[in-house]
RNA sequence: GCCGAGGUGGUGGAAUUGGUAGACACGGAGGACUUAAAAUCCUUUGCCUUCGGGCGUGCGGGUUCAAUUCCCGCCCUCGGCACCA
């Protein structure tokens, strides 16, 4: 066999490929349809590892292909020259950044030439050429004076270490994505675009887009959009330093009014209030008959719509089936069901406040106003009885005197004592009743002392669980705290807490989970679902930067809110009845909190017995509490985020938790919004080695872009870029000098540089026609090649550069600067290679691969072919380099190239039929991407044409498929071995022949019962019948089947017989 | 916890619409050549076996003549998000 010197061989053909240029891209090509392959650019390190390759050297193979395919191919390549590594290295080493990174550019393009790949150098572009950066910031002036990009005070994510700001995707775990230490928030003017306002855009567009889900699920995770809603929490100032104002409910009975009174005496209000009997509504006699239970009963079970759960009594005698009934619960409910009123408790208390705020207006003038109220009963037949009372109550405050109001109370229940059914409303029920009331008046109050308009807006996504919100809690940094600081009471308190969190790092308040807060004492807020005043405390679980802010706490329903309340003994109301999912299908329930209890009932149960019963010690427990509006005892104050129906939620009871989000939120004057997880893109850098920032301000501090004629706006190079935690380029004698000069007296330039994720958003356009000084790429040549058809990249990018970029196409396209609204037609991220321990690779671990050195010993076209045969590249996995495999790979390409010398005239049938085969089967395989397969079935072929023989045609169809792969020995063994003119790599790939593929005969695998038992050679064109009875013949088959009856015989045509005995 | 992708020999992996599970390669075992080693070549290599066969694609069920593939329930690994309301 011949020697293989892959040294020899692979130069002897770079000199080649290079002097007849043979991998210049033009624009367009007669007959042949443009085909723009990327991978991403390289960051000028200094030095080529196995990434590149792999980043690189596979791709490569798959342009091949399509070039060879009839497709004109970009497949360009540059440098992403600026930024930190590049500063930091230089200065570690004494040297100028630039020099540093333009060396190892020059290095590194002959480490990339070392490949084989068929870049086309002359469009290789660097990001810190001042000909590229002139259109980074040409982009930046257009997105300037649309209003894309705005200079905004903002804390920034600063690195003490690296000395400057961090975009969010830059910070991993709090830390420093590059030198790993802590980041700190830093208050400081930066430029920001505004990705947010793409943000839907940015998810909604993802599913136009050909990408693997996991990568579009990655970004809209990252983009984090949430539905739900905003609502406003009126807040009540106590009002230290104010006169008590008093607002007077009257009543017409003396005693009922001390009672009422009170209880409902609170910060300076008085309410009374009249009960219905004493309103001329008398108890309405009810004949007892023993049906009327039973009645109830069935309508209110229909009503409740739990057919798992059985209403139980818990205090009366009331017996039916067994069971102890409670008919105070069951009439209660069933009255809930058939009461109509003309109006909800939110309008009549809106009605109310309405009504006072025009009495205000009319300076304590004196209005009348009134509605009714419709009663239902269900009567022993089942007949229903409504009628209607009138109620009135009187205000009075001392600004605005009397005023006359009349309202709708009700209450039924049934006294065991008279036998009878009595309107009576207990002191509860007042409360309950009232509650819109009472807030309406409180929001008065409130109005009336000056502080009316002050209100927490809070975003949730469980606007269903309103009625169930016992406190809200404001994240410290919340503008009202500071806003309210007069009125709080316990400001040293307070203000101990907010200096604790300030000196927490972002860091240490992600990983310390265990909640703390202070409550803001004088102040409170209503719960505008029931008027129910909550107290507001500040906590460092809620953050400022997400919705609004602020939270309704729900400890029922939430369980954060329920490890806060627990800790700090808020209660919990419990209003939203969880779903157990379909009927017959339900599923285990999830809770946290103080849910020993109901942990404790599925024990030592399993399956569906354990769900049942764990999902029943619930029911109970909401039966038991149900009296009492939903509030949990001590010891059993567990939370329960699942969705159901609303209980113990006044007129919304029995809605859905999807009906009542919006209900509620419509009702209570709230908005369905938008949230999103997704930050604007601050790209200032207080750091020399990037993009300036082509802004400067006039004597009064205004910015201003430069004009378009002084771009590009140069790095100036008369800086010592040592950095000191201030930006480098203040201490350019130059830079101040140019914008005087231009500008005038008192000028400033603007210091910072671009994040380096800027340049590289655009620079696939910049391969499309990168000398260009008129514009950044002509359209013509933009319209001929974007969008990308195929981007190959690394998984580290999903939420980078992979998002940074499309926003910045869908910028340009909304200011008019492009046609598309997508760069990358189709995103495939690659795998990693490990070290052979299977490790990640690093110096550390002593399992680096060192590209140079292996291809000195086995040469580039097997690291090429190996890298492919690795695993598939269409799945980004994690593969270990295998020194041995590498040797495999040689040793496969010493065979093909070893063929060579054996030639025969022509090949044999099969060696024909099995190549023709594998054309087709290489030329799907690479088609999408699974070039481990492809390369798979060539050494199937090869192992054939080994054994049995090859003539030069099928050689040479074998050898234009492995030059794609393997191209300087593709390229050897086509010219020096067949004695071919030009380069392979400009010849077509080849088309397989359906017709060489038939075979005359084939072999099927006969099965009984679904078991391999026999093979069965068959001619190719023999029908169904007489397969079968072939079958039946087979002496192979007879054991099996042998005195038993053939009850079925299957014969998929082609591919196998399945006999059934 | 939520979302996504997966789980196949000693290893990387293959099986394109349900149709012979383990292609191809590495590693192992045996042999040839050699003074010897490397390299190369040949044979063999899922597990168990009483040599008839049996069992095998994370686990348990199901559908089917036939399941790595489809359905139901669980377990595990990797990736993304996560005190996100």
């Amino acid at each position: 066999m011949k020697h293989y010197d892959a040294q020899e061989v692979e130069k002897k053909w770079q000199e080649y490929w290079k002097k007849h240029n043979i991998y210049r891209t033009e624009d367009k090509v007669e007959g042949k349809e443009n085909f723009y392959a990327l991978s991403e650019f390289a960051y000028p390190s200094g030095n080529l590892h196995v990434g590149h390759w792999y980043a690189f050297a596979v791709p490569d193979i798959y342009a091949r292909f399509k070039r060879m395919s009839g497709y004109n191919v970009l497949y360009p390549m540059g440098f992403d020259a600026f930024g930190l590594p590049a500063e930091n290295a230089a200065i570690k080493r004494g040297l100028d950044p630039k020099d540093w990174t333009y060396k190892n550019i020059e290095y590194m393009r002959k480490q990339l030439d070392s490949m084989g790949a068929s870049f086309d150098w002359e469009r290789m572009i660097i990001t810190a050429d001042p000909e590229y950066y002139k259109w980074t910031q040409w982009m930046f002036i257009q997105f300037y004076k649309h209003g894309i990009i705005t200079r905004v005070k903002t804390k920034a994510n600063w690195c003490d270490s690296c000395k400057t700001v961090l975009a969010n995707e830059q910070v991993i775990g709090g830390k420093c994505e590059r030198c790993d230490s802590e980041v700190v928030q830093k208050d400081m003017m930066q430029w920001a675009f505004k990705i947010t306002d793409f943000a839907d855009e940015l998810i909604d567009d993802l599913d136009t887009l050909d990408w693997d889900e996991s990568i579009k699920q990655a970004q809209r995770e990252w983009i984090g959009r949430k539905e739900g809603s905003e609502i406003s929490f009126p807040v009540v100032v106590n009002g230290k330093d104010k006169e008590p104002v008093k607002i007077l409910i009257a009543t017409n009975n003396k005693s009922k009014k001390a009672r009422v009174q009170k209880l409902l005496e609170k910060n300076n209000i008085v309410v009374d209030l009249v009960s219905p009997s004493e309103l001329g509504i008398e108890n309405i006699d009810v004949a007892e008959e023993g049906t009327l239970e039973e009645n109830a009963i069935a309508k209110a079970q229909a009503y409740r719509e739990y057919t798992n759960l059985p209403i139980l009594a818990n205090d009366t005698s009331l017996v039916i089936d067994g069971v102890e009934l409670d008919p105070v619960r069951v009439k209660r409910n069933a009255l809930g069901h058939l009461d109509e009123h003309d109006l909800s408790q939110e309008e009549i208390a809106q009605k109310i406040l309405d009504f006072y705020i025009d009495i205000i207006k009319e300076k304590g003038g004196k209005v009348d106003g009134y509605w009714y109220e419709k009663w239902a009963l269900v009567m022993p037949d089942g007949a229903t009885h409504i009628s209607e009372a009138k109620r009135n109550i009187v205000l009075t405050d001392e600004i605005h005197g009397e005023v006359d109001l009349y309202f709708p109370l009700r209450s039924l229940y049934y006294s065991q004592d008279t036998g009878k059914y009595h309107h009576e409303a207990t002191e509860e029920d007042y409360l309950l009743e009232m509650q819109p009331v009472v807030s309406a008046l409180k929001q008065l109050l409130n109005f009336v002392r000056g502080g009316g308009e002050t209100e927490i807006k809070v975003f949730t996504t469980r606007a269903d669980t309103l009625f169930g919100v016992t406190y809200v809690v404001l994240a410290p940094e919340h503008p009202l705290v500071e806003k309210l600081k007069d009125r709080i009471e316990n400001w040293e308190e307070v203000e101990a807490y907010l200096k604790e969190v300030e000196k927490k790092s972002d860091l240490e308040r992600q990983q310390d989970k265990t909640k703390t807060g202070v409550p803001l004492k004088g102040i409170t807020a209503i719960n505008p679902a029931n008027g129910e005043e909550v107290p507001v405390w500040i906590a460092d679980y809620v953050l400022p930067h997400f919705g609004t802010g602020a939270v309704m706490a729900v400890p029922a329903h939430d369980e954060r809110d329920a490890e806060f309340a627990i800790k700090y003994d808020l209660p919990f109301r419990f209003v939203v009845l969880p779903s157990a999912g379909e009927v017959g299908n339900s599923r285990p329930l999830v809770t946290s909190g103080e849910n020993e209890f109901i942990l404790k009932a599925g024990e030592g149960k399993k399956g569906q017995e354990k769900i049942n019963a764990e999902w029943n010690a619930m029911y109970d427990l909401l039966n038991e509490v149900h009296e009492q509006g939903g509030v949990l005892p001590k010891g059993k104050r567990f939370s329960c985020a699942f969705e159901g129906k609303l209980i113990n939620s006044g007129a919304y009871s029995r809605m859905t938790s999807q009906e009542a989000r919006d209900a509620l939120t419509e009702a209570l004057g709230g908005k369905k919004v938008k949230t999103y997880r997704l930050r604007d893109w601050a790209i200032s850098r207080q750091r020399y080695w990037g993009t300036p920032i082509p802004m400067v301000y006039d004597p009064e501090g205004n910015p201003h872009p430069v004009p378009e004629e002084h771009l590009p706006w140069t790095l100036p190079e008369d800086v010592d870029h040592t950095p000191d935690g201030t930006a480098p380029l203040a201490r350019s004698e130059e830079l101040k000098k140019r914008t005087e000069e231009l500008f005038g007296e008192g000028w400033t330039p603007e210091i910072d540089t671009m994040d380096t994720f800027v340049d590289s958003s655009w620079y696939f356009y910049r391969y499309l026609d990168p000398h260009n000084d008129e514009v950044f790429a002509g359209l013509e040549k933009r319209r001929l090649w974007m969008p990308i058809d195929l981007y190959f990249g690394g998984a580290e990018h999903t939420t980078m550069h992979l998002l940074y970029s499309r926003f910045w196409v869908k910028a340009l396209h909304k200011i008019g600067i492009v046609e598309e609204r997508e760069p990358y037609k189709q995103r495939l991220n690659r795998g990693l290679i490990l070290g052979p321990d299977g490790a990640k690779m690093s110096k550390s671990k002593g399992n680096v691969i060192n590209p140079d050195e292996v291809v000195a010993q086995v040469g580039a076209d097997t690291v090429r072919m190996y890298l492919a045969f690795i695993g598939p590249f269409n799945e980004p996995g994690n593969y270990p380099w295998d020194p041995n495999g590498v040797v495999g790979v040689r040793r496969f390409i010493e065979r093909v190239y070893g063929l060579g010398d054996v030639l025969k005239e022509t090949s044999p049938e099969a060696v024909v039929k099995l190549t023709h085969k594998t054309i087709k089967k290489v030329t799907e395989d690479v088609e999408r991407l699974k070039l481990n397969t492809a390369i798979s079935s060539m050494m199937t072929l090869v192992n054939a044409m080994e054994k049995q023989g090859v003539g030069k045609t099928e050689y040479e169809l074998l050898v234009k498929m492995f030059s794609a792969f393997a191209p300087h020995m593709g390229e050897e063994i086509w010219q020096e071995v067949l004695g071919n003119e030009g380069s392979i790599h400009l010849s077509d790939w080849p088309k397989y022949d359906e017709a060489m593929m038939q075979e005359s005969e084939l072999t099927l695998p006969v099965q009984v019962n679904g078991k391999v038992r026999a093979q069965l050679t068959i001619s190719a064109d023999a029908t169904e019948e007489e397969v079968k009875n072939l079958v039946r013949e087979l002496p192979e088959l007879q054991k099996w089947i042998e005195g038993k009856d053939i009850k079925k015989l299957i014969y998929v045509k082609g591919k196998i017989v399945n006999v059934v005995v």
